[in-house]
DNA sequence: GCATTAAACTTGTATAAACAACAATTGTAA
DNA sequence: TTACAATTGTTGTTTATACAAGTTTAATGC
């Protein structure tokens, strides 16, 4: 696919952080598309898979819904909703927390890791791709965007 | 906010691919949240302000919709529906192609100029935080966001 | 105790994304 | 020319996002 400005056909930006800006969100789009279609023969969405992974590694823990909120990639999205997409499905349990029965306590069902389990070999397929990267640039490459982020 | 394992809540990533992946979606989404921020007190969205940029960019001449497609961060997007927000809100302006009645050009209008003017100065004060990395540091970012697409 | 405030979710609603199906125009080739 | 295919956009529909408002339960202060 190569540089930035030959995939979105833009001979030049203002300066070298515009251009880092449109190439993450370009990039995390990319990314994006790719994900959609892996999981959609499962029946989820990339937030959906998000969710379940959270819970695999809390598992065999429960986690409140605010713990969820907090680990989740996209903050803004609606962790009711989305766990009840994945308890309807069968992947997640839910239960009123005794003690406060505000909270709410979700796991990840056996059928929830099972599905993990499948999808597991096919993202280590999707990251044969990036082996072209040493293991260094992945690293700086880490190193940078959490820089970006102050 | 530092790294993303703070920023997420996650201890462990299964290797510095997986971390990547999750760190590039991550700092798209907190990119993005910062854009909506930024466009909504103008009335206009993350994208619609991307095909604005493009159209500025081909100014004075008009671009097809096929060309905006091709030039947009998120591919996905239904480029008529964008271009039909800010027509109703006169930043652009469309006009079936005499030549090849299947195309449809579009320009960005003197309001459209002049709304983009406005919002550079905020971009301008947004990437001032991104000062901490020299320009060294975002040069490599740019190129390895670039190797990882491949 | 009782009113207030805060915490932890849920629900409502308007807008946008995902993606397929459709329509209109042009190109091509027997 | 007249089918057939390809281009270029548009529209429909389901699902998801963004964000505000509402609900239930718990904690706090008097």
């Amino acid at each position: 696919m190569g540089t930035i400005e030959e995939a979105i056909k833009q001979r030049k930006f203002t300066n070298e952080y515009e251009k880092a800006v449109v190439n993450i969100l370009f990039t995390a789009s990319w990314l994006d598309t790719t994900n959609i279609q892996h999981f959609k023969p499962y029946g989820i969405s990339p937030q959906q898979f998000n969710v379940l992974r959270i819970l695999r590694g809390s598992y065999p823990n429960a986690l409140r819904l605010s713990d969820i909120t907090e680990r989740m990639i996209d903050k803004n999205s609606n962790a009711t909703r989305l766990v009840e997409k994945l308890r309807t499905k069968n992947f997640v349990k839910r239960e009123i927390c005794k003690h406060n029965r505000r909270q709410v306590d979700i796991w990840i069902t056996q059928k929830g890791l099972d599905l993990l389990a499948e999808l597991d070999k096919l993202r280590e397929n999707f990251e044969e791709q990036f082996k072209d990267m040493t293991k260094q640039d992945v690293q700086q490459l880490n190193m940078l965007l959490d820089k970006m982020r102050g």
